[in-house]
RNA sequence: GCGCUCGUAGCUCAAUCGGAUAGAGCAACGGACUUCUAAUCCGUAGGUUGCAGGUUCGAGUCCUGCCGGGCGCACCA
């Protein structure tokens, strides 16, 4: 409590001071953990007061007596409490709810006290920070990124900003997939279209990458190299071509898809290579260890991982009969080398699709055997993007060309609209997109909501500056609409909802949360007005805009999304 | 078949450890611009939370079964 009071906001403040009030009699009651665990939640929209707790309904389980008689107590005691008395009223309601009327002075001093802290509000709250490495996106450098690439991307950034914020060290990664017969395949499909582009027959491998983007990119080789690789690819493609193309072209997806989601705004601060991993002989040491460690064994020609020993529901393979390792022997080797890095990460975040989710288990068994005394690494699984057209729900697929893709999202409703629409739902439900109504939607888009309160509040700003407005004290100003109450009580609870949303991996929680401020908000404008009111009320309102400002402006911030001045 | 996951208003989604009368937005309907931006506000309507049981003071939330959607069940990545 002591390290954190620089950062302690009201909501935690009341909090453990209502903790404390009740702790002698929570700890005769013997429900151990509820004075620093009870739930204090926002009350006012019921017309239950401003906050809520339902700590007498859940000692009334313990102890299986009455919630209102135990309500009764615990009032009690936090009448007895002279610091809480000077916060609040207190009163019990339902079936043993305690809700607490703040003082509007209360209310006032907060509201200002947030708006002193500036962009600290809300700020550091983790207790114990950590370093954080997430992984996400990791789309395979083959073609061009999708909506559900977009969706991860959205999600996966989101949380890193929300982590970072509350106080935590943290890195984003992506993971190129640039080794194995996929690679091949992608370098073959590309060579062989340069081959075309040049005029001779040659076709596709059997199940070459067909599509535009391939083309595309013998296009773009072609204009970097002429026809000098002509000899190379006729009759059928050689190695040596093969691997040029795939080089390249790999290099120039990555360029492209760097470029895409800087647009989107997600930055990775590393680009790790699966084929580096392999140069450095990563897999087959990591193989090695495992076999020292007695946790590999033979069988039919190829070396398996006894992942059931560590809650696989089967073994699995880490080299082939044929000798290569296994994407799951160069998974481990990945993970371990994240761990064995200068940064010493105290925890690794994966961001996986549904797809993937199959392979969470044998992942987690392998570092446990590697790693027995370490967390294992936590792993996200997020649900898959369809696209509906012509009212007929599709699954993405490169192949078939139902793919929407993260230009063709961007071009369609523009940065803003795409980020809060993808992280608006919760990463657990699948997403329908329908891009015919995505376009024609995005006016109606929740984003522009939010968006209008920030720029209402920018246009009052405006004209207070342009008519010279001087603000007076308004120490003591306690004649509080309702607006303002809602709207100052939105606010105090902005550093629960970051933690809620951080603890939870729920970037979606902000967008919710930015909606309900935006139309607090609303609301308020609509019935208070700011400068044409007595001096001492517009000062504080025009506070008060400005916290809100900040408060709209952070929470679209945490989620990629722009404040605009007007609109 | 087995495993994971989701199922909430016409649509898209919320709902903090199991708590008060399940909430928003969009769509629908009726009102509000002489005002700091009407991209807004106020109001009305809309629900057997997929179905059936169970646990308990209390279940959208936990348990069991069933129905439906998605994903997985490779010496692919």
């Amino acid at each position: 409590m002591a390290e954190n009071a620089d950062f302690a906001d009201f909501v935690s403040v009341f909090h453990k001071r209502v903790g404390g009030a009740v702790r002698g009699l929570l700890a005769d009651w013997g429900t151990p953990g509820l004075e620093d665990d009870f739930v204090l939640e926002p009350a006012s929209k019921r017309g239950h007061g401003d906050l809520a707790t339902n700590m007498a309904l859940v000692a009334a389980s313990h102890l299986r007596q009455q919630p209102r008689q135990l309500a009764e107590r615990l009032v009690e005691a936090m009448r007895l409490d002279a610091r809480l008395r000077d916060l609040a009223r207190f009163e019990i309601a339902g079936p043993g709810f305690i809700n607490f009327h703040l003082h509007a002075s209360v209310l006032v001093n907060a509201a200002r006290d947030a708006l002193v802290r500036g962009s600290q509000f809300g700020a550091r709250t983790q207790a114990r920070p950590q370093k954080i490495l997430m992984e996400f996106v990791s789309a395979n450098p083959t073609g061009e990124l999708h909506v559900g690439h977009a969706r991860y991307a959205a999600y996966g950034d989101s949380l890193k900003r929300i982590l970072a914020f509350i106080g935590n060290d943290v890195a984003a990664e992506f993971y190129i997939n640039d080794f194995g017969a996929q690679m091949e395949n992608f370098g073959a499909s590309v060579a062989a279209r340069y081959a075309q582009a040049l005029g001779l027959e040659v076709e596709l491998p059997a199940d070459g990458y067909r599509g535009e983007y391939p083309r595309y990119l013998a296009e773009k080789i072609r204009g970097e190299i002429g026809s000098r690789l002509r000899g190379e690819i006729e009759p059928a493609t050689t190695g040596k071509a093969v691997d040029f193309f795939k080089q390249r072209g790999c290099e120039i997806v990555l360029e492209e898809m760097k470029a895409e989601l800087d647009r989107f705004r997600v930055r990775f601060d590393n680009w790790f290579s699966e084929a580096g991993l392999y140069r450095s002989g990563a897999p087959g040491k990591v193989v090695e260890k495992l076999k020292d460690l007695g946790e590999a064994f033979e069988k039919e020609g190829a070396l398996w991982l006894k992942t059931t020993g560590h809650g696989d529901d089967k073994d699995r393979v880490l080299i082939r009969g044929n000798g290569e390792p296994t994407y799951f022997a160069s998974d481990i080797a990945y993970h371990v080398d994240k761990l064995s890095r200068p940064e010493h990460y105290d925890h690794l975040v994966n961001i996986w699709g549904a797809d993937h989710h199959g392979y969470v288990s044998r992942v987690k068994a392998a570092m446990q055997a590697l790693f027995p005394d370490r967390d294992e690494p936590e792993i996200i699984i997020g649900q898959l993007v369809n696209v509906i057209e012509m009212g007929e729900r599709k699954q993405m697929s490169k192949r078939k060309g139902t793919m929407v893709t993260l230009k063709e999202l961007l071009a369609g409703i523009g940065v803003d609209a795409a980020r809060f629409f993808l992280v608006d739902r919760s990463h657990d439900s699948t997403l329908d997109l329908d891009m015919e109504k995505a376009r024609l939607k995005s006016e109606e888009n929740p984003v522009y909501y939010v968006q209008y309160a920030h720029a209402r509040i920018f246009s009052i700003i405006k004209k207070a500056a342009a008519e010279n407005f001087k603000p007076v004290d308004y120490a003591g100003y306690d004649a509080l609409s309702s607006q303002e109450r809602q709207l100052i009580l939105s606010i105090l609870f902005f550093p629960q909802v970051v933690q809620g949303a951080a603890t939870g991996r729920e970037p979606h929680r902000l967008t919710a949360y930015s909606r309900d401020l935006a139309g607090a908000f609303h609301t308020f404008y609509h019935n208070c007005p700011v400068l044409k009111a007595e001096p001492q009320t517009a000062s504080f309102r025009l506070d008060l805009c400005l916290l809100v400002r900040n408060t709209i402006a952070r929470s679209l911030d945490l989620v990629g999304v722009s404040a605009p001045e007007a609109m």
